[in-house]
DNA sequence: GCAATTTACTAAACATGTTAACAATAAAGG
DNA sequence: CCTTTATTGTTAACATGTTTAGTAAATTGC
């Protein structure tokens, strides 16, 4: 008899089912940037700047899911090798701002192909329907109050 | 223009979306965790021993979603620490036995009151029927093939 | 039986996750 | 103004994620 007989099995369980479902969708991104050096977190900050321009790293950390601390370390070698550029704001002295350099943005365009196949993919699998229903629920559970 | 103007938006980016969803379900459980100096992976470790009973490490690794060398090192500390015990499996001698020992599943049975009342809370207000599609859409996705 | 392959795990190296502490600047409140 | 508080980012320390390589034991296929 177990302590947690009253708990749901693993595949019923929310974090989980979350982080296996990640695992999925993630495989074959991973496969995609391994090819070119990149880990799926230079890729995501690469998308971001491409998306918002010169932003600061705060944007940055919220819109790309990543912490402070991890962002300041991905951004420094970044920048040295050459994918964004960093400047002091002048307006307020604390914020640093970030963009993406042409290489950067070469990474993106080189591998915008593969990206997009790899998402046509599981939406053919699944179903355009069924994925943005979960979207949807996915957004409704980032709500959720805790 | 961006290279990316073909693309989502990031809160309709499956993976991203996954995170997110992933955070806000994890931070009252980190919280619970950091008052007893646990981190989440030791306690999903825990809770597959206890529902599992003595079991090998592949199994574990598959179950509470974590690769083998995370694992070994994992592992490694919980057993120093008093909360599982290992031993090589007497008929395949690559095998490593893992099992919960009495202060594993106290630390469970500690916390289960507090780990009932996240996953309630949350069931409340997403409503039951929507977090069951939620988990159906989830496997079907990892079912997907990439 | 035995070589070749597979499986289970470990080790090492480097990147990121996570928390705590800190520095610098800006904003708020008196 | 000037103190207090909040914001922005960095550093450090430790834990885990991820890949590559390696070891030992089991299994396959001839």
């Amino acid at each position: 008899m177990n302590t947690q007989s009253h708990t749901q099995s693993t595949s019923r369980s929310l974090p989980i089912a979350l982080l296996r479902a990640r695992e999925t969708v993630m495989a074959p991104i991973r496969d995609m940037l391994q090819g070119i050096q990149l880990t799926e977190q230079k890729w995501r900050i690469l998308r971001v700047l491409d998306e918002l321009g010169e932003v600061e790293q705060s944007a940055i950390a919220n819109e790309a899911c990543l912490l402070l601390p991890s962002l300041t370390r991905i951004l420094r070698t970044m920048e040295a090798e050459g994918q964004i550029t960093r400047r002091q704001d002048s307006q307020d002295k604390r914020r640093t701002m970030v963009k993406i350099t042409d290489d950067g943005r070469r990474i993106l365009a080189d591998n915008l192909a593969t990206s997009l196949a790899i998402t046509s993919n599981i939406e053919a699998q699944m179903g355009r329907e069924k994925l943005d229903h979960l979207l949807d629920l996915l957004e409704e559970l980032q709500a959720v109050k805790v």
